[in-house]
DNA sequence: CAGAATCCTCCCGGATACTG
DNA sequence: CAGTATCCGGGAGGATTCTG
């Protein structure tokens, strides 16, 4: 799992805060999905995560430690490497996510085309 | 669709504020389920949603019905009537709200568990 | 009955700067 | 590199009161 993260994996046009779902916090869903390919490293994650700050993301991946969804791995070199890893059951949230995408898949232009056709 | 909303419908020690899922805003996995066996009227809906304000509930509704997950109908009667009723587009949102709730039943306890066995 | 109008509080998440 | 320490603003949502 050596390839870097796409840092444009996640568009900055895209619609999905339009959708009525969400995983976890706000930054959850697309860390579990930066995750889904091995362990990654902090600096790692904070590439397609442009718009993550050191603080939020360090909260958040605590927040997924404590809920078992990630494990934490700090190795004692120098400098410092820290893995964050799906556990099994950070895992399974990759089948709800998937389940997600289909339904916004079909739907979400349902919902794009609606707001936009609303009167105000 | 004339049975009444069982007020207990939404068990108030339910855990699942702990699952890493929302359907749309605070309450709006629940409307969707409220309106399930079909339409209901605004105060209808305060039943088994006991702590929702009507502010809150109107608001929810009103985003409801501009995203096409809802449709509202007033009949010009006295006293008034209003019914809120699920779009083929809502509907679709029950398939995955049970595909969460399949999940929930799965992993939530694990999700449980790990809190507690987490040291601080 | 079905809301609207106000006011207010909490807290999530961001900005910035610093450190072992 | 992998974070921590402060400070801060905005917005979701609740409390309360009033109305066609």
């Amino acid at each position: 799992m050596a390839e870097p993260l796409d840092p444009d994996m996640f568009h900055p046009m895209c619609p999905s805060s339009a959708l009525p779902f969400q995983i976890g916090d706000k930054w959850t869903g697309m860390i579990v999905l930066c995750l889904a390919g091995g362990p990654r490293r902090f600096t790692e994650l904070r590439v397609p995560l442009r718009a993550i700050t050191p603080k939020v993301l360090s909260q958040t991946l605590r927040t997924m430690c404590r809920d078992g969804l990630v494990t934490r791995t700090a190795y004692d070199e120098n400098p410092p490497r820290v893995e964050y890893e799906l556990t099994e059951l950070g895992r399974s949230l990759l089948v709800l996510i998937d389940a997600v995408r289909e339904w916004s898949d079909q739907y979400l232009p349902a919902i794009l085309a609606a707001r936009e056709s609303h009167q105000v």
